[in-house]
DNA sequence: CCTCTGAGCC
């Protein structure tokens, strides 16, 4: 039963000729006026299938009832087909009438369940042909692979991952491997959503049963565990792999390089460059733009340039991206000299500034503390006409709130949004600093409200945003509100919101040595007690706070 | 598979 409709087709013929053939002979013979009826009622209830009128085509198939032995599940599939085919089709209506036939009869039968499967997935109704396709097996049948691959495709589709990962589960049961474009989107897609023990899980299954992917298989597992700070763990894997006979690319090494990297682990990123070529697996320039971005975040600009040197000795170009990385670098610590050496060596190369250059520059100047350069260059962008985005105009709010002109970068986001860009949470919560340093707090709660937050709502950096002024204010009541409103959204403290609150019991407390004696999480009890009723305090700290510590908060409490 | 933007301490 590999193709159900194929099959369906050659049933409905078998159906028409039986009915021609009937019709004939009724009507030379005149016999058996129950037979005419049925054929009859079968043309009709079929009519109204057709014209979507489903209530009228199950009243027809009731009418069938009195010849012996009907309607059967014939009849009920050339009903489902049928209304499959009409213009308006409520797909639970076809549900009822397979919960219908389970209870009272006829059974169901393979044509019935991949008619009802093709229909739910031709109107993407996911949920109810996975259900399909489990009340298949619980009836004995066996949906096909190309179905069930189908439906892996189709829920990838529509983006639901715990769907995918459902009829994945389904296929498996059967023995059925995905093909590797699917497996390998679905390992991405759950990579890209930050589920990796998932997206790990599948590919360890597909490989268990014997079913091959190369790199570009696992290559998404070892990206998305270096961006989250576990390069030990890839590299485990990576070995891991290399035992078991994978060839690693480009892409693989480079993973493990940007990982290390991106952790500080120098030793270890140079390693794994060495380690490349050495397998005769040359870097390439997106190799070396993640060591170079990574030294340039850690201020160390000479190893960058040398990189940069020796990537160009190895026969690799640099592109516009690895420049902009090094030029915001050079403008961070105000190496003019340099930048304009840089500048001109991108231009001699034919590269032409872009978005990420003029974040570059504005970004690194306004950093480096030139503001009134960094002010300039924005201006001169966006009377220029070049591209512009949103990280560019959150660089310019941020210059104007630094020259203590929030009110004015608040106007501008407006025109902002004139040109069709949405401001995002860093565009709120760089106003709602700027405010904040201008001591204008009730304004930037009153902004909190207003602000027409993306489906998320405002983050942790908001609320620590309005947490920090008030605390450095001392002003407590402004505390209480951002706490309850913090837990109403169900936003969870991090060390930021607890260095911000130590800071205020700094201030209100006189005697810091009873401190010491404490634990950092007493400690917040404690505090909490200092302006809210104790039950209350205890319900919002269990709610609210995850236990992070750090000695770094404890520095606040000695210094401060 | 690489580049730009936001919160606390030092």
């Amino acid at each position: 039963m590999a193709n159900g409709r194929g099959c369906w087709t050659v049933g409905i013929g078998i159906l028409f000729q039986r009915g021609h053939f009937w019709k004939q002979k009724v009507e030379k013979q005149g016999i058996d006026s129950h037979e005419f009826n049925y054929i009859e009622l079968q043309h009709r209830m079929q009519n109204y299938a057709l014209s979507s009128c489903i209530g009228k085509a199950l009243e027809t198939l009731n009418f069938m009832k009195n010849v012996p032995g009907k309607p059967t599940v014939y009849d009920y599939n050339a009903l489902i087909h049928c209304y499959l085919k009409s213009k308006d089709v409520l797909l639970e209506e076809l549900v009822k009438v397979y919960v219908g036939m389970k209870r009272f009869g006829p059974l169901p039968n393979a044509l019935t369940f991949n008619t009802l499967f093709n229909g739910m997935l031709l109107f993407g109704n996911l949920k109810d042909a996975l259900f399909i396709a489990e009340e298949m097996l619980t009836s004995g049948f066996v949906p096909s692979f190309s179905s069930l691959s189908k439906l892996l495709k189709k829920s990838l589709e529509s983006g639901s991952l715990v769907d995918s990962l459902r009829v994945l589960d389904f296929m498996l049961e059967f023995d059925y491997s995905p093909t590797d474009p699917t497996s390998n989107l679905l390992i991405t897609r759950l990579c890209k959503a930050g589920m990796i023990c998932e997206a790990y899980f599948v590919f360890s299954v597909l490989l268990s049963k014997g079913y091959f992917c190369g790199a570009y298989g696992y290559n998404p597992i070892l990206w998305a565990l270096c961006k989250a700070n576990q390069s030990y763990i890839a590299l485990t894997l990576f070995c891991l792999l290399k035992k078991k006979g994978f060839v690693h690319n480009v892409c693989s090494y480079t993973a493990l390089v940007y990982g290390f990297s991106r952790e500080r682990l120098w030793e270890e990123a140079f390693c794994c460059l060495k380690e490349m070529e050495a397998a005769g697996c040359k870097p390439n320039a997106i190799t070396y733009t993640t060591v170079v971005k990574f030294l340039c975040d850690d201020g160390q600009i000479e190893e960058a340039l040398g990189l940069l040197d020796k990537m160009q000795k190895e026969g690799c170009d640099p592109d516009l991206v690895i420049y902009n990385i090094i030029l915001r670098e050079l403008c961070h610590q105000n190496r003019i000299v340099e930048i304009g050496e840089l500048v001109q060596v991108i231009d001699q190369k034919g590269f032409s500034p872009n978005l990420f250059t003029h974040a570059a520059l504005a970004g690194g100047m306004l950093k480096g503390g030139r503001i009134g350069i960094a002010h300039k260059l924005l201006v001169d962008v966006f009377s220029s006409g070049c591209s512009v985005d949103v990280a560019i105009y959150n660089i310019f709010f941020n210059i104007l709130c630094c020259l203590n002109r929030s009110k004015e970068a608040l106007f501008f986001m407006r025109s902002m949004m004139e040109i069709g860009l949405r401001p995002n949470n860093v565009s709120y919560n760089t106003i709602l600093n700027g405010f904040c340093e201008e001591h204008l707090i009730d304004e930037a709660l009153e902004l909190f409200d207003r602000f027409e937050w993306a489906a998320n709502g405002p983050d942790l950096v908001s609320f620590n945003t309005i947490l920090s002024a008030a605390c450095k204010q001392g002003n407590s009541s402004m505390i209480r509100r951002v706490l309850y409103r913090m837990e109403y959204e169900g936003v969870k403290f991090n060390i930021i919101s607890t260095t911000c609150l130590i800071q205020y019991f700094c201030y209100s407390w006189e005697d810091f040595r009873v401190l010491e004696a404490i634990g950092i999480h007493d400690l917040t009890v404690i505090g909490w007690k200092l302006f809210l009723p104790t039950e209350e305090a205890r319900s919002i700290v269990s709610t609210t706070y995850d236990g992070q510590s750090s000695t770094k908060s404890w520095n606040v409490v000695y210094t401060g």
